[in-house]
DNA sequence: AAGCAGGGGACGT
DNA sequence: ACGTCCCCTGCT
């Protein structure tokens, strides 16, 4: 199906290390597994997007994961004109979107992430995925279950490439298999609730349970801090950044800055 | 409370 | 070829 999806920007999203399961196909075309759905989707001009779903799938399910009801319009009114780095920052990554993820395969990338680049990371989920997780009608793995990788011999995902996160991801896993911890109630939550219950988890500290917070649960608020964000921080606002400017929404901003900043580093 | 170990790949030199 | 860095956490 064809779709209009003002200020959406597909390449942007997709590279913006928030989800490791893009396959980039050509310059405006990804594939991308989420759950056990499947997409291709292309970008074929500056609103127009082309998805190979039903319209009933795209109301059902991707229109979510893509946050298309997200007003960031007035997200980014709400950013100074005043010629600042943060302004400078939306101004190239405004068409990017919040994904809402799964949250058991966000809450295992971000544990993953730790200590690695985002092309090593992919490299990681991607052969999880293809040794625990569930055939795709495509012949392709769905992220892996919880009770899947709680099964999972150390040295069966230490050869994916986990390194010492190899106890983090295991325990993690057996304590969402066994109800210690319950994903799905954390929904309910308010964000501070919601943090503590993901700190509980072995291998989630601060920073990734903000990226949990942001990319699984929509708490837009959530502004995780990493290497990039620090410098930037550091370098453009050494008083402090003004959350009170942005209620409820810095985590947005917080990924304009960290994808601008890796676009002015070449990455 | 500060400092540090920790897989291994990506990246720059 | 080699050192440094990586969307960091947990231990001391």
């Amino acid at each position: 199906m064809q779709v209009q999806i003002p200020g959406f920007n597909l390449q942007l999203t997709a590279n913006s290390g928030q989800c490791f399961r893009f396959l980039q196909l050509s310059a405006s075309t990804y594939h991308l597994i989420a759950g056990k759905q499947e997409l291709f989707i292309s970008q074929q001009t500056n609103d127009l997007f082309n998805l190979d779903c039903s319209q009933s799938d795209f109301r059902d399910h991707w229109q979510q994961y893509f946050d298309l009801d997200t007003d960031y319009q007035s997200i980014l009114a709400s950013i100074p004109k005043d010629g600042g780095y943060l302004q400078k920052a939306a101004n190239f990554a405004g068409g990017l979107r919040i994904l809402q993820q799964d949250a058991f395969e966000t809450v295992v990338s971000f544990i993953i992430s730790q200590r690695k680049t985002i092309p090593a990371i992919k490299s990681c989920v991607s052969k999880l995925s293809e040794r625990f997780g569930e055939y795709l009608p495509s012949g392709k793995h769905a992220f892996p279950s919880a009770e899947a990788l709680a099964r999972a011999e150390p040295g069966e995902l230490a050869a994916c490439g986990l390194g010492y996160r190899v106890g983090y991801v295991s325990q993690t896993a057996r304590m969402i298999a066994q109800g210690v911890v319950n994903l799905q109630d954390i929904h309910c939550l308010d964000d501070a609730q919601a943090k503590q219950a993901l700190l509980q988890l072995p291998g989630v500290g601060n920073k990734v349970a903000d990226c949990i917070l942001l990319f699984a649960y929509h708490r837009l608020g959530a502004f995780p801090v990493d290497v990039w964000i620090e410098r930037v921080l550091q370098e453009h606002y050494p008083q402090g950044f003004p959350f009170h400017v942005y209620p409820g929404h810095a985590g947005v901003l917080q990924q304009y800055l960290f994808c601008y900043a890796r676009h002015l580093a070449g990455r």
